[in-house]
RNA sequence: CGCGGGGUGGAGCAGUCUGGUAGCUCGUCGGGCUCAUAACCCGGAGGUCAUAGGUUCGAAUCCUGUCCCCGCACCCA
């Protein structure tokens, strides 16, 4: 058994900036990693990234800079918005540094020297922009199926013999119910299993990118086979040592990497070097805003330290309260079994609810009567068995959620201690036992005051920043030991309280009266990564080789057998064409016939889902990816020519 | 028949595996309290648990069919 408990979590590729999605991973593996530490454990926390791979290495070139200095730059971006999240990890591998690189390739090396590597032999017309191989019969005109140009090629690469492990998976699997959180996952990936695995293809020919294969740097191992690797390369692997680290106790993804990835690929890989699998692999569902992934190819994107400045702003709250806010969102409102989604007006309501009025709100009433009856001393009587009772099961529901990785309810747990403390001092009254001298005044609120401070504790995997705020409020040290949570020990009778000062200021929430709020700017792409653009010019001559006419369109319908597709007749000077344009998103068949349309007439006929396209309509993108047609502005005879 | 997820009061979700009074947060309506950040507490209204059959003493839950929504894949000349 490793001495440590590692906890890793899913690198991100680096082609982008993080999102509410992207931190998801990271930030589970922190609020786990916070926990574990205030549970005594001995934590070692890795974070990533992931920069290898041709796609990185074309927007380095893409945008200019030296592909070192590039992925320097974007893994950079990404640490820093993972600390100003306040995510402490141990370790961060970047999988383009020289000790990953290292490990890798001797990761490689033994499954090689326990037989499973094999080369094979690959032939077939391989098209270099989409790195794919198509057979003889998948060509098109002599090109691919896409139009893009092929060669043919023989090549050996690198096969890694995954086959082998399907019934040691399955075994495993069913021995150990807890190596795939959730269940209904761990379900999906046992059918996949069952299907049969196929040997994976493990190296790509070498784009002076990558790790190239030990003695043959013709090929590099494929990215997301080293990809995976860094988790063993942050345990120190092969050195000594390594198996203090070693396997980690959780490892934090999301579920769209998890079948294919982590649950199969992964071990296999794992047992074929003969080191020991993760004993929980985790996958949680997607944020979905306005019912889509979050995603930066859509434009779908919130950045987490815009929402948390936003918010600050508004609600004045303390710019480290704000991250806390962020934080209490996404692991409240993360499911594992299924997808959550994300809305400003809920995010503001959580803020109110949770953190204002219920946490918020409960210090500040504790505070005030603390003062207000007792002048603010701590008091020494015992606290009612009740209170004691609630702190307790809180803590036990928090520890159960925790057992298995259910962040939303380990939170949902803390916060039943929360709203147990408002009914608490609604029942006991504290005002009118201070009113009547009564003597239960003293226990009432110290177990208001502890059981406050036992909240502190409860939240702070979560909220951190704000638990330190709690604390100091109650002018006393953090509590940072999770067996001491609702300990008597922790308050000190006699200690001089602070002034109560909110700590999460209430948002006034504008009713919805007036019209539907206008969605807030989705965080402004501060992502200038690939940054192409003008470095390939081109000069007048080529651009009239594109031949544009102004066409219209004479008959329009659905292509069989497609979502996008529509299928068109097109006249142009006294001439018809079909067309088939990936339109349908934003025009039906009705929009169109009768309609002028810019047409590309001289571009190379190609077959989309078997009907054939002879032009190209010349349409803007919309941010949904859909088709915005151009048109001429006023109607010109078909067949007139545009430039 | 490509793969997968889902349809539970106005919103977001739990409950479904292991049938037995339908639960939580928010909203809404009414009341209470006055320690508190117009916060807090109590109560009410509001659900044919997508739908049609079946199994059962009993179905949100198990079985079968159907409809609808959403991802992925394919597709975007």
């Amino acid at each position: 058994m490793p001495r440590k408990t590692t906890i890793v979590t899913a690198i991100p590729y680096v082609n982008s900036v993080p999102h509410l999605g992207t931190v998801l991973d990271t930030l589970s593996g922190d609020v786990t990693a916070r926990y574990m530490r205030m549970r005594g454990e001995d934590v070692y926390f890795v974070a990533g990234a992931d920069e290898n791979g041709l796609k990185i290495k074309d927007a380095a070139d893409a945008s200019g800079t030296e592909v070192h200095a590039f992925v320097d730059e974007i893994s950079g971006r990404f640490e820093s918005i993972f600390k100003s999240m306040g995510i402490e990890y141990d370790a961060f591998v970047r999988t383009s540094k020289e000790q990953h690189r290292a490990v890798s390739q001797e990761f490689f090396r033994r499954l090689q020297a326990n037989g499973y590597i094999y080369q094979d032999q690959y032939e077939g017309w391989y098209d270099t922009s989409s790195e794919t191989y198509f057979k003889e019969s998948d060509l098109v005109d002599g090109k691919s199926p896409d139009g893009n140009p092929v060669r043919w090629v023989s090549e050996k690469n690198y096969f890694f013999r995954l086959s082998a492990f399907q019934d040691r998976l399955l075994e495993h699997i069913e021995a150990n119910p807890t190596f795939i959180i959730p269940e209904t996952r761990k379900n999906e990936v046992v059918s996949f299993i069952k299907q049969g695995l196929r040997d994976a293809c493990v190296s790509r020919s070498n784009p002076g990118w990558g790790i190239p294969v030990p003695g043959d740097e013709g090929q590099v191992i494929y990215v997301w086979f080293d990809a995976l690797i860094n988790y063993v390369t942050a345990s120190g692997w092969p050195a000594d040592g390594w198996e203090d680290k070693w396997p980690p106790a959780v490892q934090w993804l999301g579920k769209d990497i998890l079948t294919r990835f982590h649950a199969t690929l992964w071990p296999a890989m794992l047992w074929g070097v003969g080191l020991p699998l993760p004993e929980s692999v985790v996958a949680h569902g997607w944020i979905l805003f306005g019912g889509e992934k979050l995603s930066k190819s859509k434009g779908v994107s919130v950045g987490p330290l815009e929402l948390a400045a936003d918010l600050a702003t508004r609600s004045t709250c303390a710019p480290e309260v704000a991250i806390d806010a962020v934080r209490h969102y996404l692991t409240a409102t993360m499911a594992l079994d299924s997808d959550s989604s994300f809305s400003f007006e809920e995010f503001d309501r959580k803020y109110n609810a949770d953190l204002a009025n219920d946490l918020g709100n409960a210090l500040n009433r504790a505070l005030s009567m603390a003062h207000k009856f007792l002048a603010g001393v701590v008091p020494a009587e015992d606290a009612e068995p009740e209170v004691l009772q609630a702190i307790a099961d809180a803590r036990t529901r928090y520890e159960q959620a925790m057992k298995c990785y259910r962040l939303d309810s380990a939170s949902d747990a803390a916060w039943s201690l929360v709203r147990f403390l408002n009914k608490y001092v609604d029942t006991r009254a504290p005002w009118a036992l201070a009113k009547n001298s009564d003597a239960a005044l003293g226990g009432v609120l110290r177990g208001m005051l502890l059981g406050i401070r036992a909240a502190e504790g409860l939240v702070r995997p979560v909220l951190p920043h704000a638990a330190d705020a709690i604390a100091h409020q109650l002018n006393l040290p953090p509590l940072t030991t999770w067996s001491l949570i609702g300990d008597h020990s922790t308050l000190p009778a006699g200690t001089q309280l602070n002034q109560p000062k909110p700590i999460f200021p209430r948002l006034e929430i504008a009713k919805p009266v007036q019209v539907a709020p206008v969605a807030k700017p989705i965080a402004p792409p501060t992502d200038k990564t690939p940054v192409p653009m003008e470095d390939n010019l081109i000069s007048i001559d080529d651009f009239v080789k594109v031949k544009l006419k102004i066409g219209r369109v004479l008959e329009a319908e659905p292509l069989e057998g497609s979502d996008k597709l529509m299928k068109l007749q097109i006249v142009i000077g006294d001439e018809r064409r079909q067309i088939v344009a990936g339109i349908r998103k934003n025009y039906s068949a009705e929009d169109l016939i009768g309609r002028q349309v810019v047409v590309c007439v001289n571009l190379k006929p190609a077959k989309l889902r078997g009907a054939e396209s002879q032009g190209m309509l010349l349409a803007a993108t919309d941010e949904d990816g859909g088709a915005i047609l151009l048109q001429p502005d006023r109607e010109a005879p078909e067949g007139t020519g545009v430039k």
